[in-house]
DNA sequence: CCCGCTCAGTGCGCTAGCGCACAGACGCCA
DNA sequence: TGGCGTCTGTGCGCTAGCGCACTGAGCGGG
């Protein structure tokens, strides 16, 4: 079940690291490292939040859950960004379900901590409100997106927003997976991932996936994946 | 044009109203009324973001704008809430549009007002930060449905929404206007609404719609409207 | 080595919703 | 009062995606 990573880019998480040196210093005695295995639900709708989590190189789902079998992705957290966002806005219930789509490494502090340290108006707070608006663009974005494109631009899509956060070309998922982020059925991925596979853009076996064509996949998505993209980019760059 | 309305509840922004006296006092002089005409668009996607508005009897509508005909209502701003929210997160460009929904009146201030005032950690800040995290799950919540819930189940659920800010149960809308929230056909809309108009839940004519029986509506649409429902009300409660 | 489990591929009938085209109803204004 | 623009209802053919059922391929453990 471990994860075959080929490093790619500096592995820790990219918002604390733009913190600066003093700030991040205090923050530090407050930060745990952890391991997130796949399929590990960090929370679920109703739940506390315990702890946010701050993704190295891990990937964090966040999922919107109609019925058990009725799910969909709205965002999606990997070392730009952080779980457990609604600790930072007053609340520690959160409606949606935080799932690890991509195992590997977090910092995670406690939420009281966060708490107390996002209560002061630093670089924390300010890093934090604009991956709010991030975050907020891409939910709405790819809520857009599920509305109006196609099964296969959204997984291509989909794709490519997890290739960024994954650092590796090659990663374990399964199409039953996919279809719980999508919010299609098994079959619908089935038929999009082979899509794909025959214009040489992935290669797909048994729950691995391989990004062969990293530029066909950008143009086979909707244009939706660049906005996100250019918000997400946005908020660390400025 | 004019919308007949008949008062129901208080008139004012519940937001606003859920501030301490002394705050409120110290931002009143940055207040200004405005009206908002029906179809007025705030900000387009990519407009800087000049006013916050704090809706009194308006409504504003949220859209994510995939193509010019394809769009897609992601939140509703309504009494308890305000227009512009990115700015509070220190973002003064959208990539959604803001688009009045229902005429009436707002309260205004100016966006760098706005951001010096909410640089406090005072009731305000408090308030749209609790504020965002409603905004936050509305959004996620009806992404979902919008992929899993038929047009009828949606179209109640976005009356009930529109009802609840309208503080009327007679509003004008037409269904080519509906179609563009929901992000579906006017055809669409038109064989719902009779649908909903057969149960005797409203009566419609001409771009008049009347909520005939509020509690039918609810049963008619899917559970999200509730959840929705609850998020917002308890932000203004606690 | 084979059994059983997990994943992926496929075919079939069905439905919701799309796109288009047109008709009828209402209301406003000259 | 007549004409025109706006709004709604409806019919028709089409497609994407659903639900179901089953096959087959790889893989791991007894």
């Amino acid at each position: 079940m471990s994860n075959p990573k080929v490093m790619r880019g500096p592995p820790g998480n990219r918002l604390l690291a733009a913190l600066p040196r003093g700030e991040y210093q205090r923050l530090q005695r407050k930060l745990e490292m952890v391991d997130l295995t796949f399929g590990k639900i960090l929370y679920n709708a109703g739940d506390p939040i315990t702890h946010v989590h701050f993704p190295n190189d891990s990937i964090v789902s966040l999922l919107s859950v109609v019925a058990e079998r009725s799910t969909l992705e709205v965002g999606i957290v990997g070392n730009e960004g952080m779980a457990g966002l609604s600790v930072f806005m007053g609340v520690d219930i959160s409606r949606n379900r935080a799932l690890v789509q991509g195992g590997g490494t977090a910092m995670r502090m406690r939420a009281d901590a966060l708490r107390s340290e996002s209560n002061q108006l630093g670089a924390l707070h300010r890093l934090l409100h604009r991956y709010s608006h991030s975050l907020l663009t891409q939910i709405s974005q790819s809520a857009a997106c599920n509305r109006f494109h196609t099964v296969d631009a959204r997984l291509a899509r989909w794709m490519l927003m997890t290739h960024d956060r994954m650092g590796t070309d090659k990663f374990q998922l399964t199409q039953d997976f996919m279809s719980n982020m999508l919010g299609v059925r098994r079959e619908g991925v089935s038929k999009a991932a082979s899509e794909l596979q025959k214009k040489k853009l992935i290669h797909y076996t048994r729950g691995v996936i391989t990004v062969l064509n990293r530029e066909g996949l950008e143009k086979a998505a909707c244009k939706c994946y660049q906005i996100i993209k250019d918000e997400s980019e946005s908020f660390l760059g400025a």
